[in-house]
DNA sequence: TTGACACCTTAACAAAGTTCAGGCACGCTT
DNA sequence: AAGCGTGCCTGAACTTTGTTAAGGTGTCAA
């Protein structure tokens, strides 16, 4: 690794080091090896590790919003949501313990924030009041980091400690009794149709608003 | 503080420290200190700090499990899962980051888990399948998880950043444009009222979805 | 009296974030 | 050409963290 170091690289490398490694791994000192320098160096780039990781939650999101604004409109508003729950899950899942790291972070950038702008527009042309329509994309926000959220533990589970999920040491587990939830276990568990099927619900919760 | 430590006091203490000083001031010594005790004697009763975490999950959990025991059912599937949502945000708000910290662990008491048995058993009662019971609690935890972690972050916020939310130090930190962002920002935004118009829309979905 | 066990202490370690003083190299001035 | 400042990096060190090791003190049973 050539030397010449600057945010932009940093920030990459941390990303890197994240999802080889996982949080616990992303140490100042490790990252400065990896960038092939030592670790006080970074402080001349950044402010300290929370700067870090705000910009590392700016860069992910920056890439949120870059997807979003090459959805067309044409769509409709409910395909237009869909998209963006699918893509902000995504990116969350392309980083260890991203949705925990970046969810409820401050982002840097003002253009990230000012990407939903656009979106506010959108939702307001096809009926959507201003209240609602900033309603409707919170609810799923707060849905998708909820649900990769508790995603992404249960991968991380499945590394540290497998089994832990799985239908036989659950059942174990359980002891005597929890029926239904066993079932509930044995039911095929496709993730992504799962979240499918989650965010649907709240679109059907959306439409319903809409055409009261 | 007397001595005499278990596990029960050190739980109760911890949540205390978090409380009162925040996730940064949990610190093994300082949580020592409080019970007027050095840092090693804690290891006598939890095996490490992970385990302290989880049995603090744990014990907010099930203070939620409680709760929730005591809904009756003949309010109907709306409003117990409404209830749930409202308990389970509560609880949360009630420790610093809160959500953040208690979402996603693992929890070590079976009988936690298993409270969600008699719910499941209510909602087939009224015509859910099993899947879509399970699906619907899973929709409104994930729900309740995201929007709770973006208001403590705000909430945070507030203190270390004042003005960081403000109306006008955030539209002079937006610069130009973003109209519609900042109108959304000079709306009336009372947290609870906006909980329970999210919480709604999700109820609307899972209403739509039974009756079809 | 003597063990054994439960519980706590002191001392110490490794690893983390962070700071500080200095050093090397480049470009600008005189 | 000599000197000088500035940008970027290193070496060493400090503080605080979680955690372990070894050893004490009390209590209860045989």
């Amino acid at each position: 690794m050539a030397k010449g170091i600057n945010k932009e690289r940093i920030v990459a490398a941390a990303l890197e080091l994240l999802n080889e490694k996982g949080m616990d791994a992303l140490t100042v000192r490790a990252l400065a090896a990896r960038l092939d320098v030592r670790a006080p160096a970074l402080y001349w780039h950044i402010r300290n590790k929370q700067e870090l990781l705000d910009e590392m939650s700016t860069f992910v999101m920056r890439r949120v919003t870059d997807a979003l604004s090459k959805i067309p409109p044409g769509a409709g508003w409910r395909a237009n949501l869909a998209d963006y729950g699918r893509i902000l899950r995504m990116e969350y899942l392309c980083h260890r313990d991203g949705a925990r790291i970046f969810s409820g972070t401050r982002l840097s950038d003002p253009d990230v924030v000012k990407a939903k702008e656009s979106w506010l527009a959108r939702f307001i042309a096809v009926g959507f009041t201003l209240a609602d329509a900033d309603d409707a994309i919170d609810v799923v926000t707060a849905f998708v980091v909820g649900f990769v959220i508790e995603e992404q533990e249960r991968m991380q589970s499945d590394e540290t400690a497998p089994g832990r999920y799985s239908a036989a040491g659950r059942d174990a587990w359980l002891g005597e009794g929890a029926d239904l939830i066993k079932a509930v276990g044995r039911l095929p568990d496709d993730r992504h149709a799962r979240f499918g099927r989650h965010l649907d619900i709240i679109l059907d919760g959306l439409a319903a608003r809409l055409h009261r």
